[in-house]
DNA sequence: GGCGCAAACTTGACACTGTCAAGTCTCTTG
DNA sequence: CAAGAGACTTGACAGTGTCAAGTTTGCGCC
């Protein structure tokens, strides 16, 4: 049997996980040391001892949801076929799709207030997300601009599209981007299969 | 003499600015109601007369932060030409030296979860923004991929890269992205100044 | 001119938050 | 079996947003 801890057996999961409902049910606002504690059954400063305060919290809530990003990258990633832009736009699926259907951890994963911390555990998650991105760029023959342009163009173009699709969504329910991401892609970069 | 209210003289006026002073300084995380109130010299439930709570607060900052950016877009718009891509790269560098000067409230302006309250300032101020990248791109042909194409595509690309670079940087002080924006433009589109 | 009245602002209170200090329990280890 | 360390609780404190009730102020109206 692997720690089982005294009380409660792994509480620290248990927290994430609370953390993360919490924030799918009621955006990050909503998101406190304290619901989450009681969601997990434990006294409000249970929390404190698995993680340096709320930050601490965050850090590793935003650590798993790099790993459920990087997970839905994958799952499109050779959905129709496993051509260099088959993968490509396979990958920019899962991104929209994080992005879509986890509206608050796409937004706790990209905010930079949270994670001065330095984490380990989120830096290695962040650059397993990136990774896949890396290595679907390297189908391509390389960019003429320098190395990492084409990753970055592709992720600038990706990103500001997931942001700006969530955004003008919150103004009005039917006034969001009409124009599906795809569009924006082939005139995007003339990149070669290699 | 225009309004000059019983006490204070424009309170809501000097909230706002009081919350930008806040927001610059401490960030988001930091910008309290209360703090604000004291900031400007008066009770702490005095802004609850100038704005809807908190949120309220927010909004009216926003629309103030928006009303900046545009004015940052149209300083850099004719800075190297009148050219149709001189323009566009003039506006984009507003853009940038927006996010890069005002990271906190280049965030709150595009957050969502502060302005579902439908308010007409900061509609009005978004839309102004909007217009001018909507003006510059009407001095290219039309997308042949549809009405939109275009200003979706730029936007897409400079506001995911200067979101990711306030990322990337927040990371390691100097580990930011060292690509400069220009770099992703010309491959982007074939646009044709008309 | 004085009177009311509404707007601007204050005061006080409440529930909730993050964080700290101290205490209690329980499992493990010597 | 005793001791101690780790997991958790209890209690407290300052700070937060928000509401209800007061107090001041200046303007319009008779």
């Amino acid at each position: 049997m692997t720690a089982k801890p005294h009380h409660h057996g792994n509480l620290r999961d248990a927290l994430i996980s609370a953390g993360l409902d919490i924030l799918t049910k009621d955006g990050i606002e909503g998101l406190s040391l304290r619901k989450a504690a009681a969601h997990a059954g434990v006294s409000h400063a249970a929390p404190a001892h698995h993680f340096d305060g709320k930050q601490g919290l965050l850090v590793a809530i935003a650590a798993r949801g790099f790993e459920t990003f990087s997970a839905m990258m994958q799952a499109e990633r050779y959905q129709t076929g496993r051509g260099a832009w088959d993968q490509m736009r396979g990958i920019c699926r899962g991104y929209l799709n994080f992005a879509e259907q986890h509206p608050a951890l796409f937004q706790l994963i990209f905010t930079t207030e949270y994670k001065e911390h330095a984490d380990p555990d989120l830096q290695a998650a962040s650059l397993a997300a990136y990774g896949i991105l890396s290595e679907v760029c390297a189908l391509f023959e390389p960019s003429p601009d320098g190395p990492g342009v084409n990753e970055l163009r592709i992720w600038s173009l990706v990103h500001g599209y997931a942001t700006l699709r969530s955004f003008t969504r919150s103004a009005a329910p039917d006034t969001g981007i009409p124009i599906p991401f795809e569009a924006l892609l082939p005139q995007m970069t003339p990149l070669a299969a290699r």
